[in-house]
DNA sequence: TAAAAAGGTCACTAGGTCAC
DNA sequence: GTGACCTAGTGACCTTTTTA
């Protein structure tokens, strides 16, 4: 017997506090709300600016005073863009015009936490700094996410034909771009900049594989990537034939919930034992695990973690899907090991090496 | 089948009497009426001071000549402000200039009744004498209105650091406020002050505890205090940890039309069974119920709610509404009652004391 | 095949505009 | 500042598709 995906939950909706009457896009909401994200999540982000701080409170009374704080309350609260029927025409058919870019990076709401007043209408245990922390760590993934680049990139470069490709973008940059993708999310989040310089250099050299990894399948679904012939290509020069059906699982098998994969790869970004892949400096590992602030840090982001799992999906429901989480990544790490490959080794070297050393600079440059 | 709202309510303006196309900020009102709203509501009624006696009739032809009236009677007719889109935004951030005590204050209008003609183009069914009286209520509530008192002082406080805060003021001190506000109301309203010393220290014994704690949740709403931490604070110190879900609930079911809260919190104060958690003196209680005067108070009130009520909703809209008013006023009471709690009970007692006494006072005064 | 969750429809109404 | 007119966003209710 499987249990409903609604029970335990109650019949209010997670945006506004409304009634609801069931789940619309993954997230129990009300019937206003539902139709509010059919008919906005596809606009972008682009049309919809907010006109105060990005943190108007969402209520039934003030629900359509701002279509952007609205619109972003629903994302962060998980809504899946996935489960609207047109998500895969206009995906495959990305528009350049679609960029997200533009808004995201008025950086001009980092460093300072965006609350995001999720606390309204609130019948969850999350402490108003859980909500700001879970609000900030979603804002700073979206500030940093390449996914509008990368698209643009990659239809440039099949527009072109097919001889002159290679020569404007070799696979393994293609890969690399991937691959970096995750390095300013962590550099911007939250907790990260407040650590040593050399806990910050062992964090990145210690967990940036696996984090960057799950990253990469995270971005390879949300911009369908494997529709993509340029992408396909690429991969299979670097990992192998064999790696498109590799990719399929692990992609087809994420977790839907976007807002649960940011969080999960600021913990691992976090972790003291997140790599079986690279076996590790013992000294960084000492580093990281005698050290109070990274094992505090760990519990502040698991503790919000499975309060909002519990939030979302009630106990039983938060239990399972933190389960299959945690399965997932165990799997990644045991495919990573079994498929290493010198190319992407030497990927993750050369970030994690570029990265260590802009760390020491900008270290430098405090003084 | 759901009736929609407009069933059964006559196309014509309540605020002017021209022809209506539908509801506007929760009235039946005509174009104009509505853009004049929209543009006015927020102003503050500080900026419009009518340059006669606040009872200029509001006609088609007569409604541009004294905006502080015509202003004046939408939100008497219950025009809704949190309608606005704007709203929720000033809301949030009010400024101390927004007091609108300026003008309340001038107590010259009372305690004489303030008519603002309501009678004009009317098709209802209530008397001149009922839409004064109506009017007069809604004018004393506004007068005694403590709202932009609180408001500022709790701004004064947040902007002090966390440890002055404390002392400046405590919890009690806060929600003491809050509790105090309607007793200036009650002292003021008609009738009140033709009853006998005894049954007026009587009703306030007696009603006191459940029409204050319904106006706390009015005041609640209107200033969003739920927004406020310190507020949250005093609350959760005083009422215990789960006060802010209790709370939310009864906020966001409270009547949205203010005018209606405001007669039903006079008429629970002149009331004689409207309370069930605090046991009372039995010689109170019969004071109260052996008066003829007090019977033919509720008389009217009540009358003049009803025909209000149809006036504004029809009559099945009005039998709804009036319906759910009730329903809210018991589930008020269990709530009250389910949550007894001594601070709080010792606060009512303290309020009431006082003003038992002062009313002793002003009685031996008159003498 | 029934429940759940997607899309579609249309009356309603808040906000903007421009002549006055 | 006012008000006739327009536009576009909203949400209650309904239909269609999917899922178990
Ligand atoms: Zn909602
Ligand atoms: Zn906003
Ligand atoms: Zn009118
Ligand atoms: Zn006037």
């Amino acid at each position: 017997m499987v249990t409903k995906r609604t029970a335990g939950l109650p019949l209010i909706c997670l945006v506004c506090g409304d009634d609801a009457r069931g789940i619309n896009f993954d997230v129990m909401s009300c019937m206003s709300c539902k139709t509010f994200f059919r008919r906005h999540a596809q606009k972008a982000v682009i049309k919809l600016e907010c006109k105060l701080d990005h943190n108007c409170e969402i209520t039934r009374r003030t629900r359509s005073a701002c279509a952007a704080c609205r619109l972003k309350k629903c994302f962060t609260l998980g809504m899946n863009q996935q489960l609207l029927r047109r998500w895969s025409v206009k995906c495959s058919k990305s528009k350049p015009a679609q960029v997200l870019k533009t808004l995201d990076r008025n950086g001009n709401y980092l460093p300072k936490p965006l609350p995001l007043n999720l606390l309204r209408n609130d019948h969850s245990t999350l402490t108003k700094e859980e909500w700001n922390l879970l609000s900030n760590i979603v804002h700073t993934y979206d500030k940093t996410n390449i996914i509008p680049d990368i698209k643009y990139q990659l239809e440039q470069q099949s527009a072109l034909p097919p001889k002159v490709r290679s020569k404007v973008s070799t696979s393994v940059d293609v890969l690399k771009y991937f691959l970096s993708a995750l390095q300013p999310f962590i550099e911007d989040s939250p907790y990260f900049q407040d650590l040593s310089i050399d806990l910050r250099q062992a964090l990145i050299q210690h967990n940036y594989d696996t984090a960057s990894t799950m990253n990469c399948v995270f971005i390879i679904r949300e911009m369908s990537a494997l529709d993509n012939a340029t992408f396909l290509t690429s991969c299979d020069v670097v990992y192998g034939y064999d790696i498109f059906k590799y990719s399929t699982h692990f992609v087809s098998r994420l977790e839907s919930n976007s807002t649960l994969i940011k969080i999960l790869l600021l913990t691992l970004a976090f972790s003291t034992n997140c790599s079986i892949v690279n076996p590790d400096d013992p000294k960084n590992l000492r580093t990281i695990s005698n050290t109070i602030a990274v094992f505090n840090i760990q519990n502040i982001l698991v503790t919000m973690f499975w309060k909002y799992l519990i939030y979302q999906y009630g106990f039983i429901g938060g239990v399972r899907r933190f389960d299959s989480l945690i399965k997932y990544v165990l799997e990644l790490l045991h495919s990573m090991n079994e498929r290493a490959n010198a190319q992407h080794e030497q990927m993750i070297d050369t970030i994690v090496e570029k990265t260590t050393r802009s760390l020491t600079i900008d270290d430098q440059k405090m003084y």
